[in-house]
RNA sequence: GGGCGGUUAGCUCAGCGGUAGAGCACUACGUUGACAUCGUAGUGGCCACUGGUUCGAUCCCAGUACCGCCCACCA
């Protein structure tokens, strides 16, 4: 049966697919091959970055997982024990965002009116659509990960279906215990603290889940009136310390870009060091719209050079005035609800303000209390922040408190000034923080939450790193990972969401906390006291940080967890270096005291050809199934390695991938020849190569020794473009142009049999090579060609040294592939005809070039297309070559143009002259010769020698032509 | 504001002390015993700029410009 002219990668897929999951080529352990003297096999782990469940694989998922399993085929074939460790993360809010989108455009009942409950079914139901989804994109990039090994970061949640992740370990188990026992030691708190709060979702969210983003905004100027009608006077100097303004003042000005938070101010704060408010520090304002006096305090915080100098302070709504409001020891009044419109809960305005007097006049009180006190005026109560924004504003401006200010105008025509009075109001680009998955602005809430105490785990975390025992790459995320760690905050783990790990902590009346795994345990511990349940879930980092000894079955000491802990090396987006990495540094190393990997690799975004993010409002997003269907999963894969040089955005362009299945089929056609010449015939695959006589058999053995040493050099440093790159000249440049063109003649010679057998080992060493890469057509060409005792993917990656690399045997072909592409370019430049074999004539020939050319004669012959050679003068009318040792001419009287083989000379001679200048200069400067390492000097010897030589024969054969006109 | 990275052929990128490489694109030719998803031969670059170190710099150092990315509390 004759091999069809090219792979058929969309039926093959599928079916090479389906074998390797039969055959359970990525269970723990598959070619584990125990050394020499029965020692234990070298192991080698890597786990997944699970992906959310939260919707489908994009391009940078194809990426990553290429490179895991390019890393996990080869040392498979290496014999190492491998693991890869697959699996799904619950994606908290990203699930419940995907949730709550589905249930919109089904038109379904909301997320609130369903209950928790019904929710969570629902979401359960989701993901495992999603998942099953998310696996068999994984199934057609050809990955072989342990399938039977799926973990969840949910597993064994209440509500857990176990559908698509049937033998995960109880991930929930895991989570819940490491919860109890960090907060046992002391590492896990509860307190009111300021927190990123996501009115969408109405949760808070972690430092990390919000993005800044620049926008318009403005700063409007309000003025603060002094107490019972004080004055002042207002002294403004210039640097030079002259006065530019004096003037007597009742109140004080402050500049703010969120007026609604007026509402809560606690205070004025001022430098100590600002002259012009010496006087009225400790003094009190009164707070406009609002029925109360706020005091005038000194503090750090405020920079004299900005604005007026003076900054209001809402501890409860600002991170920068909640350090400064805990400072001076000031109420802060919450003033806005779960969704972010103004409060409308609580007692009367009235009834409210009265008591923040009594508070503010000395009366204990507690933060609770002050929690509750609800200070927004009955007028703005259930705005929208934004709409109260534009109420205050305005209203503030009725009562003429907008600040005016004194403008200068120059005329242009006539160059007076003339002075203006102008309500300030600046237009003003400001940092507004953005939620990364609700996209809307966040607020900083005053709100119960729990916290990891990260400065008590971080230090180990940044030893592992700082002594190597995890090293990244690139060497540049070593320097943000530092970065991050060493100024790191506490991290908010608490989510007021549904979907996640339920916090496993109850409360009594009294609000006492009882942590426990179980509600059994909490209970024991409360006595008779009725408990509640914390409604609030973990942040989903929280679970995914203990992916590495949760998947392999911690808190049980498994076998797997013995054997493949810490793992080997982590491939992940250097997006996630704090999300993820820092966090499963800290985690794991608090939990059990080691790092979770020996190396981690960052690489870059995956973006589309012009270099723009992927996104569905672009609508420039690539799925990787449409490009494994049209290109084939190698191609998509070939290109992922291709890419992947470290550091850097990586640009995914459609046309490389058609290279790259071009690159296959060109593979494919290669095999294809050999197989009709019978190269695999009684072919058994060997490991050590054939004997080899001829220079062109001997050459290509050392060719493959070469790129094998390459591809190990590349893959052993993580360089998967080299190895790309490697291969790929290998089987195209070396293979496929020359070994197979010379295989040709050399078929129908005495070196038959051993070509065959040389070809066929080499293109078995090429399909080995090429398999962590493109395992999909290299386990169809093996398969299809010779007689194999095991797949393709089971094989052992080869062995053989460069001892294969035969000098003599390089210089030989070099020589010879050099002449016939001197040969070519002639012909094609005197436009001889194609088919038109040539007489060529030796007008010199050392006798080295007289050896190599009567050994690879009919190589030679065959691909220049000469017919016979002979010694003898150049003839008039003829093309002139030179090359090492040897001068020829080719006779094409009538057949060549003269003057254009004089242009062709010339311009030979033009570049050889230039090279010969360039070479003499450097030897002719004293410095070279003394300076230079012996070698180099020596190669600019040799090589002077030889352009030289070249030139001669240039020359003469210019000067025979010079004769003939 | 701080930090990190980039600037090499029309495009996408390698190279990183010895006078430049690949793929794609482009041009010409081509049904040569596998391959037109191909072959052969070509075209194309003051390696961003300015200094410095060196016998020698695309490569090392300093500065400049432009472009990215990350982090950050200027009200």
């Amino acid at each position: 049966m004759p091999m069809e002219k090219n792979f058929d990668a969309k039926t093959a897929e599928a079916r090479i697919s389906a074998m390797w999951q039969d055959r359970k080529v990525g269970a723990a352990g598959a070619n584990a091959r125990a050394g020499a003297n029965g020692e234990k096999p070298e192991t080698f782990s890597v786990m997944i970055p699970p992906p959310n469940v939260n919707g489908s694989l994009h391009v940078g998922h194809a990426f990553n997982n290429t490179m895991q399993d390019i890393l996990v085929r080869w040392h498979r074939m290496l014999g190492h024990d491998t693991l890869w460790q697959i699996g799904t993360d619950h994606a908290g809010i990203a699930l419940q965002l995907a949730v709550e989108k589905e249930l919109a455009a089904t038109g379904s009942t909301s997320r609130r009116d369903m209950g928790r409950e019904a929710f969570l079914g629902y979401a359960w139901g989701y993901k495992e659509r999603t998942s099953d989804h998310i696996l068999s994109q994984l199934k057609r990039l050809g990955i072989t990960a342990d399938w039977d090994r799926v973990a969840f970061t949910m597993a064994g949640a209440p509500g857990d279906t176990r559908k698509g992740h049937e033998n995960s370990p109880n991930f929930h188990d895991a989570v819940i215990k490491v919860f109890v026992d960090m907060y046992n030691k002391g590492l896990i708190y509860r307190g009111k603290r300021l927190v990123n709060w996501d009115p969408h979702f109405e949760t808070a969210i972690s430092d990390l889940e919000v993005e800044n983003i620049e926008v318009a905004g403005h700063m409007w100027h309000f003025k603060y009136r002094l107490a019972g009608g004080e004055t002042y006077e207002y002294v403004e100097k210039d640097e030079d310390g002259a006065v530019i303004l004096r003037e007597t003042r009742d109140y004080i000005s402050i500049a703010t870009t969120r007026p609604e938070t007026m509402l809560g101010d606690g205070a004025v704060a001022v430098n100590p060091s600002d002259a012009r408010y010496g006087a009225i520090v400790g003094k009190m304002v009164h707070l406009p719209l609002c029925d109360r006096l706020i005091p005038i305090i000194a503090d750090e915080y405020p920079d004299p050079t900005f604005g007026s100098g003076a900054v209001k302070i809402t501890g409860a709504h600002d991170f920068n005035d909640y350090q400064v409001a805990k400072r001076a020891d000031l109420p802060m009044y919450r003033l806005m609800d779960t969704r972010g419109a103004m409060r409308a809960d609580g007692a009367p305005y009235e009834v409210c303000v009265a008591r923040a007097r009594e508070i503010a006049a000395g009366s204990p009180t507690t933060i609770e209390e002050v929690d509750s006190l609800n200070l927004v005026p009955e007028k703005y109560r259930g705005m929208d922040r934004f709409a109260a924004r534009l109420a205050v504003i305005e209203d503030i401006n009725a009562i003429g408190l907008c600040v005016s200010t004194l403008m200068t105008e120059i005329d242009p025509e006539t160059g007076s000034e003339h002075l203006t009075r102008e309500p300030l109001v600046e237009a003003k680009k400001i940092m507004q923080p953005f939620g990364d998955r609700s996209k809307v602005v966040i607020e900083p809430m005053l709100t119960d939450q729990w916290f990891v105490d990260t400065a008590k785990i971080v230090e180990p975390a940044l030893e592992a790193v700082r002594s190597g025992a995890t090293k990244i790459m690139p060497e540049s995320g070593e320097k943000t990972y530092f970065h991050w760690l060493e100024n790191i905050e506490p991290w908010c783990i608490s989510r007021q969401l549904w979907w996640g790990h339920q916090i496993p902590v109850w409360y009594d009346d009294a609000g006492k906390i009882y942590c426990a795994a179980t509600k059994a345990e909490a209970q024991a511990q409360a006595g008779g006291r009725s408990l509640t349940r914390d409604p609030d879930v973990l942040d989903t980092w929280f679970s995914s940080g203990l992916w590495p000894i949760g998947t392999l079955g911690w808190p049980d000491q498994t076998d797997e967890l013995a054997k493949y802990f810490p793992t080997s090396t982590l491939i992940t987006g250097a997006d996630i270096i704090f999300f993820w990495v820092a966090r499963m540094m800290m985690m794991q190393l608090a939990v059990v005291d080691q790092v979770p990997f020996r190396t981690v690799y960052l690489h870059g975004l995956v973006r589309d050809a012009k270099g723009k993010k992927m996104s569905k409002s672009l609508g420039n997003v690539i799925d990787p199934l449409d490009i494994i269907d049209e290109f084939g999963a190698d191609a998509l894969r070939f290109a992922n390695a291709a890419m992947a040089s470290l550091g850097g955005t990586l640009k995914l362009d459609t046309a490389r991938i058609a290279g790259y299945r071009n690159f296959g089929t060109k593979l494919w056609n290669a095999c294809r020849f050999a197989e009709m010449n019978g190269v695999w015939e009684g072919h058994t695959t060997r490991a050590t190569p054939p004997d080899a006589t001829a220079t062109a058999n001997i050459w290509i053995l050392g060719e493959t020794a070469k790129t094998l040493a390459e591809v190990n050099a590349a893959l052993d440093a993580y360089r998967f473009d080299n190895a790309a790159d490697a291969l790929y000249k290998f089987v195209w440049g070396k293979v496929c142009d020359w070994y197979v063109e010379f295989a040709k003649p050399l078929f129908d010679g005495p070196d038959a049999d051993e070509t065959r057998k040389v070809m066929a080992w080499v293109l078995d060493q090429s399909m080995i090579l090429l398999h962590p890469i493109m395992p999909f057509i290299t386990e169809e060409l093996w398969a299809t060609t010779g007689q194999r005792a095991k797949l393709l993917v089971h094989t052992d990656w080869p062995e053989f040294n460069l001892d294969l690399v035969n000098p003599a045997a390089d210089h030989e072909m070099n020589w010879a592939t050099g002449l016939i592409e001197e040969i070519r370019s002639a012909r094609t430049q005197m436009h001889v005809p194609v088919g038109l074999k040539l007489d060529m004539i030796a007008v010199s020939m050392t006798q080295t070039a007289r050896e190599a050319w009567a050994r690879n004669e009919v190589l030679i012959k065959r691909l220049a297309r000469i017919d016979t050679l002979r010694d003898g003068a150049a003839p008039k009318g003829a093309i002139s070559l030179a090359v090492e040792g040897a001068s020829f001419a080719i006779p094409l009287e009538g057949v060549i143009d003269i003057a254009e083989e004089k242009v062709r000379l010339s311009k030979s001679m033009d570049k050889l002259t230039k090279e010969i200048g360039g070479l003499k200069g450097r030897l002719n400067n004293p410095n070279f010769a003394t300076s230079a390492p012996e070698e180099v000097v020596e190669e600019v010897r040799v090589n002077l020698i030889a352009r030289e030589e070249e030139a001669a024969k240039l020359r003469t054969a210019l000067a025979r032509l010079s004769e003939m006109e």
